[in-house]
DNA sequence: TTTTTTATTGCAATCGATTGCTCTTTTTGG
DNA sequence: CCAAAAAGAGCAATCGATTGCAATAAAAAA
C-alpha cells in the first residue's frame, strides 16, 4: 500500500494524500474524511525509508557498545533507548566487541544507515582509532560517550570521577584502621587506568609508599577470576586488610575466596567494589561498593544526545560525583 | 556526497558509478578506476534508505524485548544481534514493558521502517492483542517467537520445555526424600503458567494431594521478592522442604531468607531456580537450576529467522529439553 | 572497406514519499 | 453582475540510489 494506491482509490492526487497524512491545512473536510477512512481502511502506515529519503532525516540512532551483556551497560542503553524512542528515534543497538576494526566497521554501518545521532558506551571507546573513524565517517553527527573521552567537536562526554572515588574507598579503609589495601583489575581498559590512579592517589595521600601499592591484573572479568585473583593476594600479602575490586562481579569472587579461607569479612578483610550492581546486593555479606551513578549519566547521555538531535549543543561536557554505598563487606 | 557528485567529477553517468560500487562488469578497468579513486577520496558509502528504497530491501530486524535489562534476555539479543549484524542487517532493539498498547506502537513502528524480520523475546508476546497487531501489520514477514507461542502462518518458535523440566525438578527433590515442595511465580506470563502446570503436574505423580500444591505468587521479581516469599512460606508451612523459584534472581533471596531463619540449605531445605543464570553460581550454597537452554534457543531463533529473511522455511516450531543443573542447594 | 558483434556508457524510469507552484473553483466584496 | 481574493487540488521536481534498454564506439569478421 503506497501513498498513490490510495491516492487512486479516493480519486486525488497524492499530494492531497499526503498533506492529509501530515494534517496539512488546505484540503477540504469532506476529502480529508474520505482519504483517512481509506487509510485506515487499508492499515495505511508511509514508509520511514521514502520519507526520510526526501526529509532527509532518518530519525535512526546508534548505540555501540563493547558487549550488551554487561549488566551496566544494558542498564544504561535501557534508559537512553526509552528516552529516544519516546521522542520517535529507532535505537539500532550493536555490540561492537573490543577491536578497533570492528568499531571501525560498525561506525561505517552507522553512517551508512545516516543516524542522526550515536551514544558510545564506555570507555573502550575512547581510542585514536574510534576517533580517526569519527572523524571520517561522523564528523557533524552529534555523539555522546557514556563514561569516557574523545576530543571532537561534535563528541559530548558524560563522566564520573570514579579515580576520586576509588582514593574515597582507600580512605574509608584507612579510616578502619585497614591501610594495607590491595587493588584488583579486571581488565585495561581506560575507565580502569582511571581506577587504578584513583588508588594509587588514596593510597599516596593515606601515607603509603610505592611499595604497599599492590596491584593485581586478572585475565578474565568473571567471579572466578576474582576469586583466583583474592586467593593470590591472600598468598602473598597475608596481612592485606582491605581489598578493592575494579568490578563488583568480580569483588563477589572475593567475598567467596575470603568465605572458604575462613576469613572474616568485614572483621579481618574489608572488600570494596565497583557499580553498586545487583550482584553486590545479592553476596553475603553485602557488598560495599562505589555506585558510579550509571542510572544518572545515562539519562544525562540521553537529554544531552536530545539536545544535539534537535540541533542545539554539540560539545559539552559533564561530570558527576561517584559516591560510597556502604554495606556489610566493611 | 552522493553518486551524482562522484559522477560528476569523474565525467561519467551516475549508473556507472553504481555499477563500480556494486562491483557489476561492463566497465572498463580504466573507468572503473579513476571511479574507485574518488570513491575512497570522498569516502563515499551509498544511502541505506535510497538504496532500501528502489531494491524494496530494509535489511533492517526488529528486535522486541519485554524488557531488556532481564539477563537472560540481554544474552538472547546478543547472540542474535551478532549472527544478524554479522549477515549485513542492522537490530533494532526495543523494550516494549508490559503494556500491550505498548507492544502494537511498536509494532507499528517496525512495518513503518519495513523490518524484513522480527524476534519476539519471551512469553509476554504471546497474547491475543499481539496476534492481532501481527495480522495486520507485519502479516507476511518472518517472526521468530523466543520461548513462545502464536499460531500465525509467519511466526516460528522455539521453546523449551520447562514445565517437563520443573516435574523433573520436582522429581529430584523427591528423590532426596523432599516431597513437600513449594514453588514461587515471579509473574503471571504464560511462560510462568507452564512452569506452574510442571510443578503440578510433578506433584502429582510423586503422590501429592490437591492440599499438598503450596503456589505463592509476588509482586516484585527481585531478590527481596524471593527474600520475603520464601519467609512466608516458612511461617505458613514450616515443615516445608523444598522450594522450586520460577527465576534464579528470586531464588536467591530464599537462599538469604534460609540463611537468616537459620535454616541449613541444602539439609534440612532444598532450593531450585530456574534460569542457570550467573546469579545462581553467585550466591552460597551454589544453586541448583534448571538449565532453560537460552544459549541454544537464541542460536535457533537466529537460525530460523535467517533462513526466513533468506525466503526459506515460514513457520517451524521447535522444542529443546530444558536441564537440570544440580549444584549445592539440593 | 563495409558490416556485424561486442564492449562501454548514458538515458530515463522507478522506489514512496514531500512540497513549491500553478491552475481551477468558489467565495466575497464592490 | 463582475472583478478580486481565497480555498482546494493537482503537477512535477526532488531525495539518492538501481537497472533495463538504447546508443555509441571499438573490435572482429566478411
Amino acid at each position: 500500500m503506497t501513498i498513490y494506491d490510495i491516492a487512486r482509490e479516493a480519486g486525488v492526487a497524492a499530494s492531497t494524500v499526503s498533506r492529509v497524512i501530515n494534517n496539512k491545512p488546505g484540503i477540504k473536510l469532506e476529502t480529508r474524511q474520505r482519504v483517512q477512512e481509506l487509510l485506515k481502511k487499508y492499515n495505511y502506515i508511509p514508509d520511514a525509508a521514502a520519507r526520510g529519503l526526501v526529509m532527509q532525516s532518518s530519525r535512526l540512532v546508534g548505540i555501540l557498545i563493547v558487549d550488551i551483556r554487561v549488566a551496566h551497560h544494558v542498564d544504561s542503553a535501557f534508559v537512553i533507548e526509552q528516552e529516544l524512542t519516546r521522542r520517535g528515534y529507532c535505537c539500532i543497538i550493536m555490540s561492537t566487541g573490543p577491536e578497533d576494526e570492528k568499531k571501525a566497521e560498525y561506525i561505517r554501518i552507522l553512517e551508512q544507515r545516516r543516524v542522526e545521532g550515536v551514544i558510545l558506551m564506555g570507555s573502550m571507546f575512547g581510542t585514536a582509532s574510534v576517533e580517526e573513524s569519527i572523524k571520517k565517517h561522523l564528523p557533524k553527527v552529534p555523539i555522546v560517550m557514556v563514561n569516557g573521552y574523545l576530543d571532537l567537536p561534535n563528541v559530548s562526554g558524560v563522566i564520573v570521577d570514579e579515580d576520586a572515588g576509588v582514593a574515597r574507598c582507600v580512605d574509608l579503609l584507612c579510616a578502619k584502621g585497614k591501610p594495607k589495601i590491595a587493588f584488583v583489575l579486571d581488565s585495561v581498559s581506560p575507565s580502569n587506568i582511571h581506577k587504578q590512579r584513583g588508588y594509587c592517589e588514596g593510597m599516596r595521600r593515606n601515607g603509603a609508599g610505592e611499595e604497599n601499592l599492590w596491584l593485581y591484573d586478572m585475565e578474565e572479568s568473571t567471579v572466578r577470576g576474582g576469586y583466583e585473583a583474592t586467593l593470590r593476594i591472600l598468598d602473598e600479602h597475608p596481612d592485606v586488610q582491605g581489598i578493592i575490586y575494579s568490578i563488583d562481579l568480580v569483588a563477589v569472587g572475593g567475598v567467596r575466596a575470603a568465605y572458604d579461607r575462613g576469613i572474616d569479612v568485614p572483621g579481618q578483610l574489608g572488600l570494596i567494589g565497583i557499580d553498586n550492581s545487583i550482584y553486590g546486593e545479592i553476596c553475603m555479606p553485602k557488598l560495599t561498593t562505589l555506585d558510579n551513578r550509571l542510572q544518572a549519566l545515562s539519562e544525562s547521555a540521553a537529554s544531552i544526545l536530545r539536545e544535539g538531535l534537535e540541533g542545539k549543543v554539540q560539545n559539552k561536557k559533564m561530570m558527576m560525583f561517584s559516591e560510597i554505598i556502604e554495606r556489610e563487606s566493611t
